[in-house]
RNA sequence: GGCCCCAUCGUCUAGUUAGGCCUAGGACACUGGAUUUUCAUUCCAGUAACGGGGGUUCAAAUCCCCCUGGGGUCACCA
């Protein structure tokens, strides 16, 4: 049999990255088993946009390179894909559970169930469903069909069975049907409700494994007893551990995100994101865009490769010391056997980790693409770069290979797209490296002249000048190294010294020195 | 609270199905050192875990029981 896994969205507006992980496996085992992965979209509630509430959710599979078989966009056999178009399949089931006794029509009051609930609950008592609407005859049924009497559909849950499943992660899991309530499967109108609609629309796209998140675990018995009603074969079932927030064992929830923003594990991903997405006109704040969302990753500068490897990670291992995995090493060693039974905390540290790797492995080209498409969305770098701007853009990512870890790290390095007068100082740094050191500014000012005459404005000839400098002086590199950076690119971190002196120019580099010595002097009288 | 799930370094995990090769391996993070005339990178080294208690056995991280702890879920949401 062919093996068929769906991932079924609602239509949120945003990708969660748990649930990408879940898509993620279940695209890996339809792959790695030859069969098809299919996009069904969960819509019953009738939504406003669709397509506004869809798209980011496309868009992440597509980034990532998750492509499905059937689906929006692509339909397929078992079609429709969206379940609001899927009514008429809904309604037959529906009938067929209540002709056949497996469901029947609660006409009970829900302030009456209510009230019953909640007595049972003040009793310490298991509530169970009265049932009074099973006893109806046939004619009092259509009665108050005719009457237009509000009602629901309950599945009439067998008390005297046990229901199993042999999960494949979780391994052999029973519950009692005596302990559970009649659950509502259909609202008065028919219109379907998630238990119901699920089970009819796995059965009838013929999905072999439901490989979905642990919290849907207690859904399952309902599921199975309704599949079993409708005379489907019974789908494996893999429930995989929640993705859990940084340091914590909670479910990572868009909900707690201002949380997150202060919890220690998180800062350092905040930090760079907020720095990137505010240069680029996205208010970090506005909370459009947070480390739950797949989205922000993009926008951030990752990697797909470098997301998909710890989505992987998390939960699942190849062996004792296999890390870094492409898609295609995932494709061809991912199994439901070795996936984890405990939740896992997404590491923002590893996935930098990752990240990194990948980025390392990037391609020259690629790389210079990501990086000048965040410069120019953040407006240091025109529309449709000429060849000397490219050229520049290159430079500088080759000059500084190791420190653009996502490509919003270019963003960090403005100095070389900057011109003196817009660039700024950290004013800190410059007060210590530059104001503070006794003769700073008079070194600064001497090795001025002697880089306005090198012969050539090299790395190597300045790196000549600065040596012969400081050996005549007498003094070591540190006392003229950091105010030398400092004053021509504003930072007291960065790329090698010398190349970055090349890179900017002779003329230019003269007059970030210039400037900073005004500006150290007038501090200096103050 | 009911039902269900889970439990190895700070974190992600290997080892648990077939008990001995585990004086518990790897990765990230952290600390120290080397390289780098700055920062970063790179390299080397180090700290660090089987939640507790009972069994079974010659032998238990691995099997059984109990306890503790953590989590999920309890809608006419999905």
């Amino acid at each position: 049999m062919t093996v068929r896994t769906r991932f079924a969205p609602s239509p949120t507006g945003y990708m969660h990255i748990g649930g990408m992980r879940t898509a993620l496996f279940n695209w890996l085992w339809a792959r790695r088993n030859g069969g098809q992965f299919i996009l069904r979209v969960d819509d019953t509630d009738q939504q406003r946009n669709l397509d506004e509430a869809l798209g980011p959710i496309l868009d992440a599979f597509r980034w990532l390179g998750l492509d499905w078989d059937e689906g929006p966009e692509v339909g397929g056999n078992y079609g429709p894909y969206f379940q609001s178009q899927r009514r008429d399949l809904h309604d037959a089931a529906l009938d067929k559970l209540i002709d056949s006794g497996a469901a029947y029509r609660d006409f009970e009051p829900p302030e009456e169930t209510r009230s019953q609930r909640e007595a049972a609950e003040k009793e310490k008592r298991v509530y169970l469903s009265s049932r009074v609407s099973v006893g109806l005859s046939e004619v009092e049924v259509s009665a108050k069909l005719t009457a237009d009497d509000a009602h629901v559909v309950r599945f009439l849950i067998p008390r005297d069975r046990r229901v199993s499943i042999d999960d494949n992660v979780r391994g052999h899991v029973e519950w009692d049907c005596g302990l559970m309530v009649d659950p509502v499967i259909a609202r008065g109108d028919g219109s379907p409700l998630y238990n119901f609609a699920t089970a009819v629309d796995d059965g009838q796209l013929q999905i072999t494994h439901v490989i979905r998140a642990e919290e849907h675990l207690s859904n399952t018995p309902t599921q199975v007893l309704i599949h079993e009603a409708l005379g489907h074969d019974l789908p494996e079932f893999a429930h995989i551990p929640f993705v859990a927030a940084p340091g914590g064992k909670k479910k990572l929830s868009k909900r707690d995100i201002e949380k997150y923003r202060k919890s220690p594990a998180f800062q350092k991903l905040f930090q760079l994101g907020d720095e990137v997405l505010s240069a680029t006109g996205i208010d970090p704040a506005e909370q459009s865009l947070s480390p739950v969302m797949v989205a922000y990753y993009r926008e951030v500068g990752f990697l797909p490769a470098g997301v998909l490897n710890t989505l992987a990670r998390l939960g699942w291992s190849l062996d004792d010391k296999t890390e870094n995995m492409s898609l295609q090493t995932l494709l061809e060693n991912f199994s439901l056997e070795r996936v984890v039974k405990a939740s896992a905390g997404l590491d923002p540290d590893k996935l930098m980790s990752y990240q990194s790797y990948w980025m390392g492995r990037l391609s020259a080209d690629e790389k210079l693409k990501g990086c000048v498409d965040v410069l120019v969305r953040a407006g240091l770098v025109a529309e449709h770069p000429d060849a000397d701007m490219l050229a520049l853009v290159d430079a500088v990512v080759k000059l500084a290979a190791d420190r653009v870890r996502v490509f919003g790290d270019i963003l960090g390095m403005d100095e070389f797209f900057a011109s003196t007068e817009s660039l700024r100082y950290s004013e800190k740094d410059f007060q210590k490296r530059v104001v503070k050191p006794e003769q700073a500014v008079d070194l600064l000012r001497e090795l001025r002249q002697l880089l306005a005459v090198t012969d050539n404005f090299t790395a190597d000839a300045m790196h000549k000048v600065v040596e012969e400098f400081i050996q005549q002086k007498g003094i070591r590199f540190g006392q003229v190294a950091p105010a030398l950076r400092l004053s021509v690119t504003g930072k007291a971190k960065g790329a090698d010294l010398f190349p970055t002196l090349e890179l900017l120019g002779r003329e230019e580099c003269l007059k970030r020195i210039d400037r900073a010595i005004g500006t150290a002097e007038s501090m200096k009288v103050v």
